[in-house]
DNA sequence: TTTATATATCGTTAAATCAGAATATATTAA
DNA sequence: TTAATATATTCTGATTTAACGATATATAAA
């Protein structure tokens, strides 16, 4: 139950769903996630945790960056049908259509700010 | 995107998985959920309001009864996808195997209290 | 009409959640 | 070693959530 309770809790956060969202177009460290749902670095590492967590997500370290990517689902049979489902749930979104249009143009070596 | 957060945060509460279980087994009335899950007679109404407008269940009411039962899924994608799939999730987990032991001997007659 | 009963709503409290700023950690570059 | 940078963690405040008791509403029975 509450491995379950886990992932229902994941993906109850608009943010999070997001993340899922352009996860799935392609592998995406966390200062790239902040910069196109244009919330603050610490926000955005917390709820990758709690996606990791549910095992929604995995990390992989590379030097200083953490790409995070969509898990394989051989975790959890509930994290693996939900990331199924979203393969295309919400696509017709107006805020998921946004995303889509903003990720291409975004690139890690171009992030300024802190 | 609202309609799919609202499914999952209907979700994300083990008591409100659990009336989702019981009434895949038969539709109840107020009194015998609360009775099974041991909680407030308000909590568990509380708790059915919710499951009612992410369209996870529906109520009949039947004079001083109100019954609840599993929606038929023409509402939302969201809600249908997920009770086809707690169709049989959860059933090996100890606390729905103890609710179905519990349940076929509750009876809205016999329940006595407020 | 009066009484009893099942459910819904309101009020309150405690706990969980989410946000960003500030700080700590770890790695790379100089 | 020192400086710079990406990420994780901590702290704090605001909002949401879940619980129960008390009350309101609606229906059935007397």
């Amino acid at each position: 139950m509450k491995a379950f309770i886990r992932v229902m809790k994941a993906l109850s956060d608009p943010n999070r769903v997001k993340m899922i969202k352009m996860l799935q177009s392609r592998p995406l460290c966390v200062c790239e996630i902040k910069t196109v749902l244009g919330i603050a670095q610490s926000t955005a590492s917390k709820h990758l945790k709690i996606l990791e967590d549910a095992e929604l997500v995995r990390s992989f370290k590379d030097g200083l960056w953490v790409n995070y990517s969509i898990s394989d689902g051989s975790g959890s049979p509930y994290s693996a049908s939900m990331i199924g489902n979203l393969k295309h749930w919400l696509d017709n979104e107006s805020e998921i259509r946004e995303l889509n249009q903003i990720l291409p143009g975004i690139d890690r070596h171009d992030i300024v700010g802190k």
